[in-house]
RNA sequence: GAUCUCGUAGCUCAGCCGGUAGAGCACUUGACUUUUAAUCAAGGAGUCAUGGGUUCGAAUCCCAUCGAGAUCACCA
């Protein structure tokens, strides 16, 4: 242990000799906080030059005391709560009588430490400096810190000293990252604003929330490798989900005509700073409906997004330094025409040598077993994605690499599919649904044998699904949304690790 | 998985053409009854990520391992 921790025990343990219980177990009222006090407390001079406080004559506010300046038989802390925080002030001679007395001298001055939780009880006024301050006539330790945080400073010009700054500490002790560094709290504050401005609209439709497996016996819906586990009982191999796509639809199959979940994704795959092991989706599926409806649902709700999350009610949001409008409608580009814009490739008269010498050429990587529509998808990956800064709906793409999607009504080869493309990210990937299930069944067909050759993310066969759909799934528009990559855009942020609490560590030593 | 950079006190960092460690904040003791990056005086604190090597001598040079970040590959 390190000396300031065995000084801290030592405290504690001078704490309880003094009859402090330094963890008690009765709650404390709480009746002020830190944010309220400082922005609406009231005085008035009188005609004699006297203050007259003209509210919070009593209030009782608990947090941790996270600076200290002693002042000879005075004493200034701040007082950090969950909105912000206040200075108290503490007068030697107001802890003076009875039994208290020793409250002042040995256990405020002495044992007190920061980062301690304490309740105090006072009333507001404003110093000498004209800072908003509590002057404290009760004190009581909620809870002691052993050890020492991170002591973050900042002038009167804002400017911060000593930030706590190293993210590996930070990811792996989120708990001290927002304790010193509360701005990040604003971050997590607008991922929840973000997921219930989508949860409300979604209601408001009038989809039905629900959840679904998150262990699967096969791991269907997306193109991933996926986490293994094993259950004991059953003695079955059992895969958490790489999406919940097959199982909502099963639902859609049921007769609930919308559906949507915010699933926890597991995919046994890289980790970089757009890329978690775990990562959060949106998907709903509504019957009756297809991809352009679905496009016009996407544009209203994400403008709703930016609206809420924005400090002044705006339609953008600002990563970096692109101002992104989140106001539709968004720009509907094809593949096709998208690839044409960005290369001047035609790749639909393109056959797939040609395609494959253009890889070449520039520098895309390939492999053998690739086929015409992933080299397709290569050279968007390459060419275009990154200049898709403003949202642009990518629409109508080629068949193979889309085993769950409707052929398109008019487009042979191609399927009613769009990718949301923001800030040259994907953040939605969504449907027209494959509800024919003999096409379906030729479809996992197709996967079977790409995944005979070798592709290790092939889907799988799900009988289960395809009898599902054999009982008849009414035409069904969906769509999945990354959370998280929405998280980071609407909050500024370029790294995955930012909008999550606790990012996937490798274990400490 | 590959490459590059980094790992020194609780925090932020300096020291790195080799001679067993420094600063600011934090901490301890003292002074100060309206301070606020409080101030003033004195003091304590480190297996320099871990293991090995080179050397009379390693925080410093070399190798390996662990952890982190960035770039790339895979993917959302």
């Amino acid at each position: 242990m390190t000396e300031q921790e065995l000084l801290r025990r030592e405290s504690l343990a001078k704490l309880r000799e003094l009859g402090i219980d330094p963890y008690p177990a009765e709650m404390f009222d709480v009746t002020a906080f830190s944010s309220d006090i400082t922005a609406n407390y009231q005085e008035e001079i009188l005609e004699d030059g006297t203050k007259n406080r003209l509210n919070y004559h009593a209030v009782s506010l608990a947090g941790r005391i996270m600076a200290s300046r002693e002042a000879g038989k005075a004493m200034f802390m701040n007082l950090q709560d969950a909105h912000g925080r206040i200075q108290l002030y503490l007068r030697r001679d107001d802890f003076l009588q009875g039994e208290e007395a020793p409250l002042f001298d040995l256990a405020i001055k002495k044992l007190l430490d920061l980062g301690d939780y304490v309740g105090v009880k006072g009333f507001a006024f404003r110093t000498k400096t004209g800072e908003v301050s509590i002057h404290v006539q009760e004190f009581k330790f909620l809870a002691k810190s052993l050890r020492p945080l991170p002591v973050v400073k900042k002038d009167a010009d804002g400017n911060i000293y000593d930030a706590f700054t190293d993210p590996e500490l930070r990811y792996r002790m989120r708990y001290v990252d927002l304790t010193v560094n509360t701005e990040f709290r604003q971050i997590f504050i607008k991922r929840t604003k973000l997921i219930k401005t989508m949860r409300n609209y979604l209601d408001d439709l009038g989809l039905l929330e629900v959840e679904t497996p998150i262990l699967q016996p096969i791991h269907g819906g997306a193109a991933a490798r996926p986490f293994t586990t094993h259950h004991n009982t059953l003695d079955m191999k059992l895969y958490l989900r790489i999406a919940n796509e097959l199982y909502l639809k099963r639902l859609i199959v049921a007769g609930f005509d919308g559906v949507y979940e915010f699933a926890k994704m597991f995919r046994n795959e890289g980790m970089d700073r757009t890329h978690n092991p775990e990562f959060t989706a949106l998907e709903f599926y509504v019957a009756y409906k297809d991809y352009n409806w679905m496009m016009d649902i996407t544009e209203k709700m994400l403008e709703k997004v930016a609206r809420a999350i924005h400090e002044a009610g705006g339609s953008t949001a600002q990563v970096g330094e692109n101002t992104i409008e989140f106001a539709g409608p968004y720009r509907r580009l094809t593949m096709f025409d998208a690839i044409h814009e960005y290369t001047g490739l035609n790749v639909e008269s393109a056959d797939e040598s040609e395609l494959r010498s253009y890889c070449k050429k520039e520098h895309i990587e390939l492999d053998a077993t690739m086929g015409k529509a992933k080299l397709i998808d290569e050279i968007f990956g390459a060419k275009v994605e990154g200049h898709l800064i403003q949202p642009t709906f990518l629409i109508d793409y080629p068949m193979e690499m889309s085993p769950l999607t409707k052929k398109h009504r008019s487009k042979p080869g191609l399927v009613e599919r769009f990718e949301l493309f923001v800030n040259g990210k994907e953040v939605a990937n969504a449907y027209s649904e494959l509800n024919d299930p003999i096409d379906q069944r030729e479809r996992f067909e197709e996967q079977l044998r790409l995944a005979a050759r070798g592709d290790e993310e092939a889907m799988a066969m799900d009988e289960d699904f395809l009898r599902a759909l054999e009982y008849g799934m009414p035409p069904t528009a969906g769509i999945g949304f990354g959370i998280d990559r929405l998280a980071m855009m609407f909050t500024g942020q370029v790294s995955i690790q930012e909008v999550l609490f606790f990012p996937q560590m490798r274990p400490e030593v």
